[in-house]
RNA sequence: UGCCGGAUCGUCUAACGGUAGGACGGCGGACUCUGGAUCCGCUAGUCUAGGUUCGAAUCCUAGUCCGGCAACCA
């Protein structure tokens, strides 16, 4: 190990949380103990999201010498199954926590009850019988004061044999509720005098038929961490507002003091994290189900082959805190490549297949080549590989023009096959389409180990397999499941429109004879491909593999500065060059952003248009639609938010106008928007910028 | 037109009145029988305007922007 060690090697990064644990306990509060808890309600499976809050939970326990239960909140009978507590609970473990105790908030229930029913003796909770309807009524909003329920002072003892017969089920479902007594007209909506129970006859997936009434959560969860005398309870800030309840709870029933802290969520880019969209996904058949591999669930990041120790560490590196942020899943993937490069044995297997014929190697003859399972992890051991006549490349590495950069097998070129020989590629056989088909190369019989008699090099190195002496495998190449970097935030357009119809691709490759052994679950890297996962559909001698992520491309990422584009390639995609920021997130910002150079400003293709149509979007009060001629035969949709200062849109046409023409493609709801007109606010309003007569259609402006 | 939060490199996060640091990304380089891995270097930030202070990301004031809150959900 290295004796210059880094200042905070090993210790967890700080956060506010960790902060105000440290505090408490220089305070003296419980006598120095902490107790957490991890409280999922049993209605979906764990996500990634969860993953954050679970190392949180188990993170603090652990790093204090404390407990963390995890806690089924339970408490609404109609959304809950047994299903997901046997999920859950196994999520858990896997992610490698092991729960100081296993609860249900429905264990409570009889003890929620009774202090209920003190609430109410006390005075500080009764049963109203106005409708849902009426008590939404009677809450009022943000804006309208809340007025009390007519029921809200009706005597103790009346109240409290409502309760008893509520438990007894002489009354239908809203007949009554439970309601505390706080403040009708709190600024904070939470207090304006909450339900704690409600009357449900539905059957629990634990207490059955037992109860009918069952507590909010505003109730039972302060009253259930007091039970567990959890000392810190970590939530999210949805729940912020709640606080005031929460503590009110506590006050009022006399019991433990626990602290509820909140932190921000997480969000990742690409992808979604709510159970309800999560949910709908797997309703609507887009993804196999909770654990379909493009999941961001525990069951799908496993069955994907992401590892617990990449997940932990990933969580570790984002941190905590209390504003909202969305993470790139660059950092995911980051984490899951450190992980697995470590330990996943190295094999090939071709992809596409190209056909390869060393015409001055043997028909019939078959070389057995020991290989290293990992390069750089001598204790993995080795394989044997067959190497025959015929063999199999990918089809990405052929190239019929190359380009100097271009390391890989063109014609008349020299590359290295992987743990085997130098080849050159003499002759390229097509088909009547004039497919490439075939391959006729000769290899340097010198040069068996990879290396060539004479020292000359030779830079490209190629994965291959025997086209005999090779196994059928179906590979599942997933990708990004939705193609904007956040889904669900585009007015107008479902978060199921913007699924990635390239998420999964499936292809039929040929891999090693050492394939043949692999069992579900077992992780592996394709050289030069990808790490990949094997799934559980795999059937004896035709293995599955999941494509876990590929690995870095810096090849593809070389070959986009080349061509100057970044189109998505089929096979393993370059990272998507960073999208422009939402306006909505630019804003209207009056000052001026960041300083850009001159080169960033020349990337902006700002062209002279006629305007030909102009007219209101009849269900969006802002925007115009307009056409505008840019002298290249076909009129650009634009769609301008600028309504309000054109009552009359028809004074645009015939205008000549500044378009940005580069801008990418928006998808809005009521079209394309191919670019943006340039408009500057001034005091009658925002107007479009404009050109006199000398300028024509499709000019530059610079 | 209310209440409660929040704002630091492109992204995530640290700094707790005293050198704005790390990670990812990006860029450049070294090395390499995976264009992988590894290593090195560079890039880039305190929302705005005032104030307090020897000194402000941090404290105060005003503003801007973002998020949450009106289930008999959690």
């Amino acid at each position: 190990m290295n004796d210059t060690q880094k200042p905070d090697e090993g210790a967890p990064p700080s956060n506010f949380i960790r902060d105000l644990v440290v505090e408490d306990r220089q305070a003296g509060k419980h006598g120095g103990r902490v107790a957490t808890r991890f409280p999922p309600e049993p209605n979906g499976y764990l996500h990634i999201g969860h993953a954050k809050a679970i190392c949180l939970d188990f993170g603090v326990a652990r790093e204090f010498g404390g407990t963390c239960n995890l806690r089924f909140d339970d408490t609404n009978p109609t959304t809950e199954e047994t299903e997901f507590v046997d999920a859950i609970q196994a999520d858990v473990r896997w992610l490698g926590f092991e729960p100081s105790a296993v609860f249900f908030a429905s264990d409570y229930f009889e003890e929620l009850y009774r202090i209920a029913e003190r609430l109410i003796e006390q005075g500080d909770a009764y049963v109203d019988s106005l409708s849902e309807e009426q008590i939404r009524e009677h809450r009022g909003n943000y804006y309208i004061a809340g007025r009390p329920s007519p029921y809200r002072d009706r005597p103790v003892a009346e109240s409290l044999d409502l309760l008893r017969r509520m438990r007894a089920g002489e009354f239908p479902d809203g007949a009554h509720v439970v309601r505390a007594k706080i403040d009708f007209n709190s600024p904070n909506m939470n207090l304006r005098d909450p339900l704690l129970y409600r009357i449900r006859h539905a059957p629990h997936h634990r207490t059955g038929t037992t109860w009918c009434i069952y507590p909010m959560y505003d109730y039972a969860h302060p009253l259930s961490d007091a039970i567990e005398q959890i000392t810190h309870s970590i939530c999210t800030l949805e729940f912020e507002a709640h606080r005031p309840l929460y503590d009110w709870c506590i006050e009022k029933a006399g019991v433990f003091r626990s602290r509820q802290l909140e932190f921000a969520r997480l969000n990742l880019t690409y992808t979604v994290m709510s159970k309800r969209k999560l949910a709908e996904m797997v309703r609507e058949g887009v993804v196999r189900g909770w654990d379909d591999p493009r999941m961001p669930t525990l069951a799908g990041l496993r069955r994907r082959g992401y590892t617990p120790e990449a997940i932990r560490a990933f969580c570790e590196r984002i941190g905590v805190a209390k504003a909202d942020s969305t993470v790139d899943v660059g950092l995911l993937e980051y984490y899951v490549r450190e992980d697995l490069n470590r330990r996943s044995p190295r094999l090939n297997a071709v992809l596409r297949p190209l056909k390869v014929v060393i015409t001055n190697f043997p028909e019939g003859e078959v070389r057995e080549l020991d290989c290293p399972l990992h390069p750089e992890d001598p204790a993995a051991g080795s394989r044997k590989v067959p190497f025959t006549r015929t063999l199999l490349v990918e089809r990405d590495d052929f190239r019929e023009e190359a380009v100097k950069q271009w390391y890989r097998l063109a014609p008349g070129k020299e590359v290295r096959l992987r743990y085997a020989c130098l080849i050159t590629c003499d002759e390229v056989v097509r088909d009547d389409q004039g497919q490439v088909v075939e391959l006729r190369c000769t290899m340097d019989p010198g040069s068996w180990g990879g290396n060539a008699p004479d020292g000359r090099t030779v830079k490209g190195t190629l994965h291959w397999v025997s086209a005999e002496r090779s196994i059928p495998l179906e590979a599942r190449l997933y990708d990004r499941l939705f193609r904007v970097e956040e889904p669900g935030t585009t007015e107008g357009v479902s978060f199921l429109d913007e699924v990635n119809p390239d998420s999964l691709v499936t292809v039929e490759g040929r891999g090693e004879p050492w394939l043949a052994s692999v069992k579900p679950g077992d992780g592996v890297q394709f050289e030069r491909l990808a790490y990949f996962c094997v799934d559980p559909d795999s059937r004896p001698g035709r293995p599955v593999f999941n494509r876990t992520v590929t690995l870095r491309d810096s090849w593809a990422k070389l070959e986009a500065k080349l061509t100057g584009t970044q189109e998505a390639k089929p096979a393993p995609a370059p990272k998507p060059a960073k999208e422009p920021k939402k306006p909505k997130e630019k804003a209207k910002a009056p000052e001026p952003a960041a300083e850009v150079g001159i080169e960033d400003f020349q990337k902006l293709d700002l062209r002279v248009g006629v305007v030909k149509v102009a007219e209101v979007v009849p269900q969006a009060d802002k925007l115009l639609r307009l056409e505008v001629d840019l002298g290249d035969g076909r009129p650009r949709q634009v769609f301008s938010g600028i309504r309000a200062s054109y009552p009359d849109p028809a004074v645009l046409v015939g205008k000549r106008v500044a378009v940005l023409v580069n801008l990418k493609p928006r998808q809005m709801k009521f079209g394309l928007s191919e670019g943006m007109v340039l408009a500057a606010g001034g005091a009658e309003g925002v107007r479009v910028c404009t050109f006199d007569e000398g300028a024509g259609p499709g000019d530059r402006i610079t």
